[in-house]
RNA sequence: GCCCUCGUAGCUCAAUGGACAGAGCAGCAGCCUUCUAAGCUGUUGGUUGGGAGUUCGAUUCUCUCCGGGGGCGCCA
């Protein structure tokens, strides 16, 4: 998979503005290496890495390595050879519209744009896309991204938020990069987890919930956990406490068995408190501003799961123990013809009939094809679970789907505490709106220290943004399959590699263009540009590569990156280069142009992080 | 035992097989009567876990060893 998505990626890397310029010079290349004989190489460009000016680079050492292969060099060393063919390179292209010059150096041929029609071509480009700038060609494909998939019965916790802001961040990345783009989600609303908090509910505290949609969530947690206590096998029980112990166990499983049946109180008492979970998470999916088109609840395909195992039994791919008191299985290794264990033996089915998770993944897959269409199915599940997934995938495709291929687990490393593992059992879980009030309280407390003027009614929606934004960006800002152990402290930093860092560069821009009683009228960049302003049009000039790769690659962190790297650009381009103070009008009408194509690119970038752009902070 | 995954600066993390391995935090030294200091500038800090291989070139690919985490027939 990972191959596949290397090979996709494209070759000119360079930014997509200058394009003509670059296969103009790539055709010299080529004319030259055919007239002299020389085995060319596949030219692969790259910006050049030195800041300060701008432009792309090649390198010949595949080239001169090819040469020497071919027993041409002389025996000259490879990246001599580099340097001999880049300098004769250069010599043949001569002169090139919006080229400034180029060189050769240390084995690359370097080619340097002229800075003012390059700053121009870029700046325009942004304003003239606004919103859209950076936004790829519509294609015809559909991408389902599965993801925001607690349980219910629980409280909704910060490893349910790393799920949800990287499904929601590939999501839309996924759907700017041009894909048709299906949101789903697909919580998990049975099992004996489920029946514990309805059981100790209508044992002990019939009535007594909160009213908050938050505060009920909560106290489920609370009172799952007590239940989970109750139920415990304690060192040196007393014979009273086993005897106690093992009356709940029984109403517990009497419960479970009612439930199955279909008992009207018990699927009564399911529905109103699932309720109560469904609700907070909805709650605090509108809080992260995430919208999900298709629900599928695991209750919906329980039943319907049951059916395709009779299925897969008649096509010879399951195998059907329950006569010998075992469960439905599949061989899956046995079935590929390995002979090394990899995928091992998956259960399908229990014995006593009812369904298992890979069941009903199995069950759910073919709706994905069938009644969406998907062209790919991007599954956003934690690694725990990545063997679930490779046995469901070759199951699928043992089953004729070839669909299965297109299936990707989106496999990330889980969030920990630094006392240890989450555990809804145990209760130890930082939740999601204690974090989030939190961070909003740090927030609130940094800006009545700062003399900057907000209105009240504006400040908590404001304070809401950053605060938010820190705790989403510290998610994103760790690549996909590390594990992420959560310290508050850590996450709800304000300065450097932050959100916030990022939001100021933006209240900067905005704040310049605010002040500026000028309309923005185009200007050309006809003055020396500061190596400041170059940068800072560089980094503009590359996001539209950079959602390419970050969608291409499943990896929000490549926009977090850019996101941070711009910002860092513009910080630097507001401390040195004056805009507003600027004598000329021209310049000073060009910079202008300059910030608002920043704060533009800011914004776009943000908004595929699921982070709010403030005015103001 | 088998499978997956991670190991890079004191800490937390980056780096399409390419130019001197980069940031943030922490530390040190500076910058606010000048477009918002949640900022900027400078600086200290590395045998990329060990070894071998492939390659003109390896943090990146392969193998092996060491160390951490996860998983492995009726939990989800």
């Amino acid at each position: 998979m990972k191959a596949d998505i290397i090979r996709t990626l494209t070759h000119r890397i360079t930014t997509l503005m200058f394009l003509i310029e670059q296969q103009l010079i790539e055709d010299k290349i080529k004319e030259y290496c055919r007239a002299n004989d020389i085995a060319l190489a596949e030219l692969k460009w790259q910006p050049i890495p030195f800041s300060g000016e701008w432009g792309f680079a090649t390198s010949f050492f595949q080239t001169a390595a090819n040469e020497a292969k071919l027993g041409k060099g002389n025996k000259v060393p490879v990246p001599q050879k580099a340097q001999e063919i880049a300098e004769q390179v250069r010599g043949q292209i001569g002169s090139v519209t919006g080229i400034s010059h180029i060189e050769a150096m240390k084995g690359y041929l370097n080619v340097y744009f002229k800075a003012s029609e390059y700053a121009q071509r870029v700046v325009e480009e942004v304003l003239a896309n606004g919103a859209d700038f950076g936004r790829g060609e519509a294609r015809t494909e559909t991408v389902m991204v599965e993801y925001a998939q607690p349980n219910t019965h629980h409280s909704f916790h910060i490893g349910h938020a790393r799920n949800t802001v990287l499904g929601e961040a590939l999501a839309r990345l996924v759907e700017f990069a041009g894909f048709n783009t299906i949101r789903a989600s697909y919580p998990g609303d049975l099992g004996l987890g489920v029946i514990t908090v309805m059981w100790i509910y209508e044992k002990l505290y019939k009535g007594q919930e909160p009213a908050g949609v938050h505060e009920r969530g909560q106290w489920m947690l609370k009172i799952y956990a007590e239940a989970t206590a109750l139920l415990e096998k304690k060192q040196n029980e007393t014979p009273e406490q086993t005897a106690q112990r093992e009356a709940y166990e029984a109403e517990r499983r009497e419960m479970y068995r009612k439930w199955d049946a279909g008992d009207e109180n018990v699927r009564e008492l399911w529905r109103v408190t699932r309720e109560w979970s469904l609700d907070e998470l909805r709650e605090i999916l509108r809080m992260l501003d995430v919208k999900i088109d298709v629900w599928f609840y695991e209750s919906d395909v329980d039943e319907p799961s049951k059916a395709i195992i009779n299925e897969l039994i008649e096509r010879n791919i399951a195998e059907d123990e329950r006569a010998q008191g075992g469960p439905v299985i599949v061989k899956i290794d046995e079935k590929l013809g390995l002979t090394k264990e990899k995928y091992r033996t998956a259960v399908v089915l229990r014995n006593d009939g009812t369904s298992l998770y890979l069941t009903k993944d199995l069950a759910l897959a073919k709706v994905k094809f069938e009644k969406f269409h998907v062209d790919r199915s991007i599954y956003v599940v934690d690694s725990r679970q990545s063997l679930h997934f490779q046995q469901a995938f070759k199951i699928l495709e043992l089953w004729g789907f070839k669909q299965a291929e297109k299936c990707y687990h989106l496999s990330y490393g889980y969030v920990t505490l630094p006392e240890g593992a989450m555990s809804s059992r145990k209760g130890r879980v930082a939740l999601f709106k204690e974090v989030y009030d939190e961070a909003i309280r740090r927030v609130l407390s940094v800006e009545a220290e700062k003399s900057v003027d907000i209105p009240d009614e504006e400040r908590e929606k404001i304070a809401t943004q950053i605060g938010l934004g820190a705790l989403v960006y510290s998610l994103l800002s760790v690549d996909n399959n590390k594990d992420i152990v959560f310290d508050i402290n850590e996450a709800l930093s304000f300065d450097g590699r932050t959100a916030p860092y990022i939001q100021n560069a933006h209240v900067r821009a905005n704040s310049i263009l605010k002040k500026s009683s000028f309309r923005l009228q185009p200007a050309p960049f006809e003055y020396e540009l500061t190596k400041q302003e170059i940068e800072l049009i560089e980094q503009m000039s590359q996001f539209p590569q950079k959602v390419k790769q970050a969608a291409e690659e499943y990896r929000p962190l490549v926009m977090a990156t850019f996101a941070y790297d711009l910002a860092n650009a513009f910080h630097s381009f507001y401390h040195a280069v004056p805009v507003l103070q600027t004598e000329d009008e021209n310049l000073r009408n060009a910079r202008l142009r300059l910030v608002a194509a920043a704060k533009q690119t800011i914004a776009n970038a943000l908004r595929l992080l699921d982070i709010q752009a403030p005015d103001v902070m």
